[in-house]
RNA sequence: GCCGGCGUAGCUCAGUGGUAGAGCAGCUGAUUCGUAAUCAGCAGGUCGGUGGUUCAAUCCCACUCGCCGGCUCCA
């Protein structure tokens, strides 16, 4: 063996090294200081210490705090210090588990009570503490026995549980001061490398998240490598806060969720009724345009129906409770395509039908723990822009690419522009045919490869009927949130016997797909309250424009420019108070209307209002003429890349 | 469902073991006003519900309903 060995930079540059030069080294010239920004280092793809010393020709690049991986271990070790801090303000307090998470990271202990808000003050304090004495972050080795032993001497029973579970006979430690925590590591090279650290709350959680274990204390964090990242990402979470669709929906009217009326069911009030009937009539029109057969299910139905399709096997704990109808049992539907299959049912099918495509907005209902509701995102009852298509296994390939451009046209529409994909494969525990999976699955992948789709795959995470496509989409504030769906379902058909007739003459099975474009209207339309923050586009805005005028004396003209915009099919509201044109201006503004137009002497003089947009802006004194374009653009809605769809 | 917090006027929120206040909204009147709040007056509440402790409970206790933050699950 040699005494040097040779390392590869990330340009391809290399170098000779002499042997056992740390990571951090080989990442310097060896004069400059290594960049403030590394945190760790990437030896042939896998990230390890910066103080790793190289034994062999490796390449290696520096991991910053940019990257994922970078942020998951500066919050590693962020979380790794809250512990110690945790540790040294209350010592009975144990070790569980304290992973990075996106936007920060948290730690798990058992303590005898729930830390409070003062608890958390001090934690911080001296957590803080902690990263201005900057320890070194050390990590060392050990035997499984040796280490079990060790915690098991501090009474640190959840990490010697922890470690019985690991396979490898060695595990390592990491120290900080007196602080020694198992982990695997990497870690940054000491605790003052964290730069900026909050802790923000506590809560309640179950080890290894399952309610029949302890329930654990867990305080959640973030970190940042400045002060003022941090703070950005603080004000963000107050942004977040602010938009919330829950206090919007009370603020602009749209929606209230009461005692008197449940849990978990919506009441619509006009404003938000108005935008929902938007959206679902655009809904229906694109559907009709695509080739879908609009129809309508009942709310309940017989039991039967549901134990042919499977729910009351599987799904039972999501049902409301069935009730008796003249010595029958009938159930509050959960799930809408049963009901599609029995349309579908109801003839005789041949090959040259298929594909058969049936839409429905279809209004369902599911029993969700109370614990779980969560204002429109997460309700008891709720609409799925649901449809099914039944065709024959050739044409999956060509249904799932419409489905999927059709699902692109129609989130572009309401302001979406980033996605993400995912391909969930065949589950564990699965029906059907391995032959089946294959073969829908990689008609699945077909239909995205030649869509041009980038996705990524999810392996076993496919319904237990059949492989899915997800899509997830980035709201104004960059969260990901999963709505549309489209699932291969090879098991209702064969439980519901389905059949056509193929060009032999013969009986064949179709195939179903599932698919929802926008999930639940209600979780749709509360995404979209919180992606415009309230402010809908023009298209979708309850009042589109608020005629403002000055004062009394202006009343008439005000109606007659409220007449030609109602005329031309906007959506117009006079104040007609006796206020003055501030407070008028105030409350449309609060009410987030897209235009004021105000109107005194001087526009009913010439016929013009005098146009401010919501944003503040003001356009100036425009004749009707010219306002009437201006709106008109406004509608004309900003589309991505396909704004029409082949039919 | 579980852990923690919360529940006072339509809304946002003060407050106390001796049955309650503010601002906004509402109503009435005055003001006739030029791009984010004109002024004055009036009215408004079995303090989430039930039970208990107490001479006395909105306040303390128990139960219950709901909401919020998590856990879990999902659209």
């Amino acid at each position: 063996m040699s005494e040097t060995i040779t390392i590869t930079l990330p340009e391809g540059r290399t170098k000779v090294c002499p042997i056992g030069m740390l990571a951090s080294e080989a990442l310097t010239d060896g004069q400059t200081p290594l960049n403030a920004d590394i945190f760790a280092a990437k030896i042939n793809g896998v990230c390890m210490d910066l103080d790793t010393p190289l034994s062999h020709d490796a390449s290696i690049e520096p991991v910053r705090f940019s990257s994922p991986e970078g942020k998951e271990i500066y919050r590693h070790s962020s979380t790794h210090i809250m512990a110690q801090a945790v540790k040294e303000v209350f010592p009975s307090a144990n070790l569980t588990i304290g992973p990075p998470i996106e936007g920060g990271f948290y730690y798990d202990f058992s303590f005898e009570r729930p830390f409070t808000p003062e608890d958390l003050e001090r934690i911080e304090q001296k957590a803080h503490e902690i990263m201005q004495a900057n320890l070194p972050i050390t990590r060392m080795e050990m035997s499984k026995a040796d280490a079990i032993q060790y915690f098991a001497q501090k009474g640190e029973t959840f990490k010697v549980e922890i470690i019985q579970q690991i396979e490898d006979q060695t595990v390592s430690l990491y120290q900080q001061g007196e602080f020694v925590d198992l982990c695997r590591g990497p870690h940054v090279g000491s605790t003052g490398r964290i730069k900026a650290l909050k802790v923000q709350s506590s809560a309640g959680a179950y080890w290894r998240g399952d309610e029949r274990n302890p329930m654990l204390q867990r305080i959640y964090g973030t970190s940042f490598p400045t002060e003022s990242d941090l703070q950005a990402h603080l004000a963000r979470l107050e942004e977040i806060k602010r938009r919330d669709h829950r206090k919007l929906g009370k603020e602009l009217d749209l929606f209230s969720i009461q005692d008197e009326t449940g849990p978990g069911l919506i009441l619509w009030h006009p404003k938000g009724s108005l935008i929902r009937l938007l959206i679902e009539n655009f809904w229906r029109e694109q559907h009709v345009q695509q080739g879908y057969e609009l129809v309508y299910s009942p709310h309940v139905a017989r039991l039967d129906l549901w134990k042919t399709s499977g729910h009351v096997e599987f799904y039972q704990d999501s049902m409301f409770a069935p009730m008796m109808v003249e010595s029958s049992e009938y159930q509050l539907k959960p799930m809408n395509c049963p009901f599609h299959i029995m349309v579908y049912q109801s003839h005789l099918r041949s090959y040259r039908d298929l594909p058969i495509r049936y839409g429905e907005l279809g209004t369902v209902y599911r029993y969700e723990r109370s614990g779980v509701l969560h204002g429109l995102m997460r309700v008891r009852g709720f609409t799925q822009d649901d449809a099914h298509i039944f065709c024959r296994p050739d044409q999956i390939e060509a249904e799932v690419r419409k489905v999927l451009d059709f699902t692109m046209f129609v989130l572009r529409r309401f302001g979406f522009s980033e996605f993400e994909v995912y391909l969930s494969t065949r589950p564990e525990k699965s029906v059907g045919s391995l032959e089946k999976w294959d073969q829908t699955t990689s008609a699945l992948e077909a239909a995205l490869k030649n869509g041009k789709f980038d996705f990524a795959i999810d392996p076993g995470e496919g319904v237990f009927y059949g492989p899915k496509i997800d899509i997830k989409i980035r709201d104004a504030l960059g969260r990901a949130w999963q709505c549309s769906t489209v699932q291969i379902d090879f098991n209702n058909p064969e439980r519901f016997g389905l059949g056509y007739t193929g060009e032999d003459g013969k009986a064949h099975q179709p195939i179903m797909i599932h698919r929802a474009l926008l999930g639940s209207i209600e979780r749709f339309f509360g995404i979209l309250v919180e992606h415009y923050g309230g402010a809908f586009p023009l298209w979708l805005a309850p009042t589109q424009v608020k005629v403002l005028p000055i004062t009394e004396k202006h009343l008439d003209y005000a109606k007659t420019v409220a007449d030609q915009l109602r005329t031309s099919g906007y959506r117009v509201d006079v104040d007609t108070r006796n206020e003055k044109v501030g407070l008028k201006i105030r409350e449309a503004e609060k009410a987030k209307t897209p235009y004021m137009f105000v109107v005194g002497d001087r526009e009913s003089q010439n016929q013009h209002v005098s146009v401010r947009k919501r944003n503040g802006t003001n356009l100036g004194s425009l004749s009707m003429t010219e306002v009437l374009e201006l709106i008109q653009q406004d509608l004309v809605l900003k589309e991505g890349p396909s704004t029409t769809l082949p039919i």
